[in-house]
DNA sequence: AGTTTTTTGTTGGACGGTCATCCAATAAAG
DNA sequence: CTTTATTGGATGACCGTCCAACAAAAAACT
């Protein structure tokens, strides 16, 4: 049924098509093929409205930061201090939607594979430096800089670590559990600021 | 010059030779031939001296695993205190060894490549289990059972989720400084178990 | 000691398979 | 009739693995 403004149709089955194949399949064995097949489609699709794999593969993990982002956005509107802001970040890294084990396998190979393209490099380094301004927008209001710097460093460490071995592990028994190890790790230190 | 014993020197000499290659071209393209030039060997070599290109690769590893493992030993010989133990394992794990960026190299690619592999994904367990009991040994000293699992877990996750840092944008302009911000979340968790 | 035989190390290319990319052909929609 | 969507296969490149052949050291033998 060729019709027009398929592109951002195709362009969203196709990514999340990458995904599922890349979870089921592995990063390595995510062929172009075999993608256009998960996606329901033929394999000379994927040409037709991405440049090459490269460019698919940088939608894809363009697909999940933005993913990530709309969520923190959306708990920062229901908390009104700074630490119930710093909570909702937490919360939204380690929300059901990130804990998707589909998302676990296209993260991983995002690590995997950003050192050798810069593209995906910069989109790790986007990811960090968000994490980290968002952080520090609220922890310099409780505390002086340098620790603010340090603690949003160490916070945002502690997530990726934990989630890290959820990636390999599985899911958590119980998805409060990092956030209640990260949060611990926030209030200690603020505790401390405070002293 | 065809000896006797050849075996462990060329083992060896591959499996640097695998570190450097990821290093310099990646994961996806670390090929046996690659590897094989620059360990400067030909490339039927390989299979005389490994089963395949996965052995390699696990054997590449495990290598990089003994090498912290040796380093976490050597460091706790001189630590007398439960504290100062647990400061040792934080300095191995950000010692100048486990800097150098052809390892950064190799083990995001083990993280990027470990869902696929049932071994990898075993000796990933084992970093984990290890580091974790190592941690638990000296942390039950300190508090109750349920808080050193937590806090081990969260050193553990810190310590990969800082070292993934740096592995994304190189090496710290100070080695001490992940030390310090690792120190410092156990002592202000341990801190608050005293009170 | 010198010679042959065996073992071990090493090479470079052949083979079969896989993959990204490209393209000619087809078809429906505008 | 032009534009857009889509197909499925052709093409060329690359890769892991295997293998026949060669070389040198070690062992066995005379």
């Amino acid at each position: 049924m060729p019709k027009v403004g398929m592109k951002a149709i195709r362009r969203k089955q196709l990514v999340q098509a990458a995904i599922a194949t890349i979870h089921q399949h592995g990063f390595a064995r995510a062929t172009v093929a075999r993608i256009a097949h998960t996606a329901g489609v033929s394999s000379g699709i994927v040409h037709h409205y991405f440049a090459d794999k490269d460019e698919l593969l940088f939608a894809t993990i363009w697909e999940m930061l933005a993913e990530l982002r709309r969520d923190t956005v959306d708990r920062q509107k229901h908390a009104a201090s700074p630490r119930e802001r710093i909570n909702a970040i937490i919360h939204a890294s380690f929300s059901d939607k990130q804990f998707d084990e589909q998302v676990f396998s296209a993260w991983l190979a995002l690590y995997g594979n950003a050192r050798q393209s810069d593209r995906l490099k910069r989109l790790l380094r986007l990811y960090h430096r968000r994490l980290h301004a968002n952080l520090m927008a609220e922890l310099v209001k409780l505390m002086d800089r340098e620790r603010s710097a340090d603690l949003a460093e160490g916070i945002g460490a502690m997530i990726d670590g934990l989630w890290l071995r959820y990636a390999l592990t599985g899911r958590p028994d119980n998805p409060a559990h990092p956030r209640a190890i990260t949060r611990a790790y926030f209030e200690a230190s603020a505790g401390f600021a405070h002293l």
